[in-house]
DNA sequence: TCCTGATGTCAAAGAAACCTGACATCGCCA
DNA sequence: TGGCGATGTCAGGTTTCTTTGACATCAGGA
């Protein structure tokens, strides 16, 4: 797979919402542990509804989760 | 395929920046005519990558070009 | 009229995201 | 020591997104 340029501040999210686990945020977004380890990991970027998910659980706005770098397109 | 519960303003941010072709925005972002299409009509919703890059085109917050529904999960 | 540009549609194939299920490591604590 | 919870990995499949290529419609201008 591709290394996506995407990254993201789940993991700090996670911790700063009570020490959420990985089960707990992955069901609350329906997906599975798998699918959010490798989102937290960057081994992929997730699709659009995924991350609207993740950043609503948290309550934030989708930029303070995801972020994309400046240069390249 | 899936109908997706993602709707986007794509359309009108096109026409707001000079009567933009899809062919033209397509190509700022990398990916195909059909595809932008597709995204555009809201057959599908498109990657986090793809999002970011049609945002970046606009110069506007992502969530000024896609919108996900308050309700559901 | 005829041509061209912009938009849209369809099918088939490939790539990326997501799933299931199994297993492995590490830290903690009874 | 032995078990358990949290995290991470791998293989293999399914679904969704993206591509390629061909074609169809419509409006406007030469």
């Amino acid at each position: 797979m591709k290394p996506t340029k995407v990254t993201n501040s789940i993991r700090a999210l996670r911790f700063a919402h009570g020490e959420m686990k990985q089960a707990d945020l992955a069901s609350a977004i329906g997906v599975t542990r798998q699918t959010l380890i490798a989102i937290e990991q960057g081994k992929y970027s997730p699709s659009l509804e995924v991350a609207f998910k993740i950043a609503r659980v948290f309550a934030v706005p989708l930029e303070d989760v995801f972020q994309y770098p400046e240069e390249d397109l």
